[in-house]
DNA sequence: GGTAAGATCAGC
DNA sequence: CTGATCTTACCA
């Protein structure tokens, strides 16, 4: 972890996230989620910079909306799990299961900023510039490697070499919000947020 | 069994 | 703006 602390930033201490962290309403999570550290144990770290929350049975852009299916599983089980989810024929995207267990309630991992083992996600996605690498929530999977395998990893035990953890950067105080991206339903709710003016924000569409 | 839509991305 | 690409969920 020594290299990962002289290129976070932070303070020199870097901690997992406690179960605790997961087990409350997710757009406390989510917003609670900026700042903090996505890591694999082969050096591979980048600081969640975009998120989106997704309230489960009341929310229509939830994949939980419909309640519990083989594909959504992930999210009805415990907090601190990572749902994988396949889309577009092609992608993975990743969340982090929050709230009371049975709620399906998530919130989608949309963008980070790299800051170490850069060439192993470089290797895993051919791009021109270097924002392009994590920039999206495709992208992110693609970059760490995140596929079905890691559906149901557990983010505190670190089951599968993936967790999340504080470095002592700090979430913003009042982050900007807008409307989830790709959604069709549940428009009128602004539950998307992301650390202003860092340069892997994805490009949002959204109002 | 058939089908439409999808929490996206890259290239033109 | 469009094509790629295929799983899931829903309907018959």
């Amino acid at each position: 972890m020594t290299t990962m602390a002289a290129t976070a930033g932070g303070s020199d201490r870097v901690t997992v996230l406690p179960r605790s962290f997961y087990e409350r309403d997710a757009r406390v999570v989510a917003r609670a989620l900026l700042g903090k550290l996505l890591v694999r144990d082969d050096g591979r770290v980048a600081r969640i910079v975009e998120v989106e929350a997704y309230l489960g049975e009341r929310d229509p852009a939830s994949h939980a909306f419909r309640g519990p299916t083989a594909r959504n599983a992930t999210m009805f089980g415990p907090s601190g799990h990572l749902y994988v989810y396949f889309t577009y024929g092609m992608h993975w995207c990743a969340n982090a299961v929050c709230g009371a267990e049975g709620l399906g309630r998530a919130v989608l991992l949309r963008a980070a900023a790299p800051l170490d083992g850069v060439e192993r996600m470089a290797a895993l996605r051919r791009v021109r510039r270097p924002v392009d690498l994590t920039n999206g929530p495709a992208k992110l999977c693609q970059a760490f490697g995140v596929d079905r395998s890691f559906d149901g990893a557990d983010l505190v035990a670190g089951d599968r070499g993936l967790v999340i953890a504080d470095d002592g950067f700090p979430a913003p105080r009042r982050p900007p919000s807008s409307t989830r991206v790709g959604i069709s339903g549940g428009r009128e709710h602004r539950w998307r947020w992301w650390i202003p003016g860092d340069p892997y924000v994805s490009k949002g569409r959204p109002s």
